[in-house]
DNA sequence: GTCTATAGCTTGATAGAC
DNA sequence: GTCTATCAAGCTATAGAC
């Protein structure tokens, strides 16, 4: 049988998906045999290095993806708020509307590999680095800039957090929306949905 | 040798922090022996249900600390933005100043029991509920209250994350910083420290 | 209460047929 | 390129001596 049973995309797809939800550790090659309908072997056969290779192949996918998608149109013509909105719709998009967890984080725990922690790292670097450039585009200043883009790093991944931890997937969905807010200087006032004041 | 090595506080110590760092999955019964100083059948005699017992004795006396330590005085007399203050402190010190990962993030990863799955659940509802009651008191409204405090868990959550990716402990330092003024309406400004604008 | 020894299963990884 | 069969090592869990 010299045909492929599946291709590469998909093959990484799935993977993705096991070490998302189980972490480095978690991703047994059983599971990650079920979810892609290879056998051990075959497994072996496209990735020599075995299941570290296999993590970071997934890795590098995912940051490809990352960067072509939502960092590099973040960096395009436009108002740095209207680009910071169209980038929460894609989050949205690429984290299910906060039903899937972040790979970064699954892979965060336990010891695993130094090349493992690095490329992590690095992504959230990246990723930092582009939100400070918009936000300074909007024109906040470096040190503001900078608070602002961790902020609001912090507050995506822990709205994941308690997605994944309580099922509720309002609070990230409410990060999303206020992203432009955070990071930009000159974006409009929130919608005054209510006529009561804050107060009880 | 009728006498215990370890007392059960410090060996529900050790057993958390193996569950903090690696999760369940990673949480094996050789790492779990070699943290504790206690061979495998030492560690069933003391918990004859094995892991999963010890995960949920783990997460039980987390839980009950977090109660006593953290949120029952959130809910005595005061001012309320200087009891959020004292929190902040005290989570300062429960997370290491934030080198330390959250258990209950550590253990949603991955299918694992659905009684560890509904501790997790319920102890963020409780810890959402506590600051849920300040907000209040401090004379926010039911629905503000409600948006702060989840607003504060996810900065909490999403900081101790980006702790443990990046190993930058800042950002989960300005989190706790500034939890008064997030939950309470009349804490004091911040700190003009410096004299520059925001605008570049 | 802790230990050694062991059972039985699962893991990550390989060899070789087709 | 995928498979079956197999390996050594790791895993959770148990039995029984002290």
């Amino acid at each position: 049988m010299p045909v492929r049973k599946i291709d590469e995309g998909q093959l990484l797809d799935r993977l993705t998906e096991v070490f998302r939800l189980y972490g480095y550790e978690g991703a047994s090659l059983s599971r990650i045999s079920e979810a892609t309908g290879l056998k051990r072997a075959s497994l072996y056969h496209r990735f020599p290095g075995g299941k570290k290779e296999m993590a970071e192949a997934v890795l590098q996918r995912a940051d490809t993806w990352f960067v072509s998608h939502i960092l590099v149109p973040l960096t395009e013509p436009g108002e740095p708020s209207d680009r910071v909105h169209e980038m929460a719709n894609r989050l949205s998009d690429f984290y299910g509307g906060g039903h899937h967890s972040c790979l970064l984080d699954s892979l965060s725990l336990g010891d695993e590999d130094v090349a493992i922690r690095q490329h992590i790292d690095r992504s959230f670097t990246a990723w930092l680095g582009a939100l400070v450039g918009v936000a300074r585009e909007s024109g906040l200043s470096p040190a503001t800039a900078k608070l602002r883009a961790e902020e609001a790093l912090v507050r995506i991944q822990g709205a994941l957090v308690m997605a994944r931890a309580t099922g509720e997937t309002q609070p990230f969905l409410r990060v999303l929306q206020n992203l432009p807010e955070l990071l930009t200087l000159d974006s409009e006032k929130p919608k005054p949905k209510t006529k009561r004041s804050n107060k009880s």
